[in-house]
DNA sequence: TGTTTTGGGGCTG
DNA sequence: CAGCCCCAAAACA
């Protein structure tokens, strides 16, 4: 890491965006030649194609996934955050498909607490593929991409529904 | 229900 | 560095 906060790997890649319809709405995605940087949920942007090979490769992927949510991702990812959120999102990566896990549950498997998973959870810049929707309050649903109710709330029930955790 | 405790992160000075 | 505020939680009465 520079001074300037910038890995050499962020100076020579080359950042493509595109935006996807799914059945949750709009995925605005962020991608280099081989990592997925971002995700975003609820995009207002309009559709816009994969170019790369790698931006098609994870355009069919996300397809897969909503066609049969056992499909497995096999994508490199690069979420940037400090260690500690690496640690939750890790945690996220090993809740297993149609389970969920609370978030006092994921903190005692780091050793921390309830809201500080929260907090990182809120941050996660790869939601879906790294499926924070998978971790809920233990007296309901908990948040999804920082909000506690509203349009997001209804994609993290789809989602799990989609994936078989969550009784219609 | 409400109140209290909680653990990281980010911001400010 | 310290102090302060922000939260997608949880425990408890």
């Amino acid at each position: 890491m520079g001074d300037n906060g910038l890995n050499n790997a962020d100076i020579m890649c080359e950042v493509e965006d595109f935006v996807i319809n799914t059945p949750v709405g709009l995925l605005a995605i962020k991608v280099t030649n081989d990592e997925v940087i971002r995700i975003d949920l609820n995009s207002n942007e309009s559709i816009t194609s994969a170019r790369s090979y790698f931006a098609k490769e994870v355009q069919r992927q996300i397809n897969c996934y909503f066609e049969d949510a056992s499909f497995k991702f096999n994508l490199k990812l690069n979420a940037k955050g400090t260690g500690y959120q690496r640690k939750v999102w890790l945690g996220l990566q090993n809740i297993p498909l149609a389970q969920t896990m609370t978030y006092g549950e994921l903190a005692s498997k780091i050793v921390s607490g309830a809201r500080a998973v929260g907090n990182a959870c809120r941050n996660n810049p790869i939601p879906l593929i790294v499926p924070c929707h998978r971790v809920v309050s233990t007296s309901g649903l908990g948040g999804f991409a920082g909000k506690l109710d509203g349009q997001l709330i209804d994609i993290k029930k789809f989602l799990l529904v989609h994936e078989g955790a969550l009784l219609i």
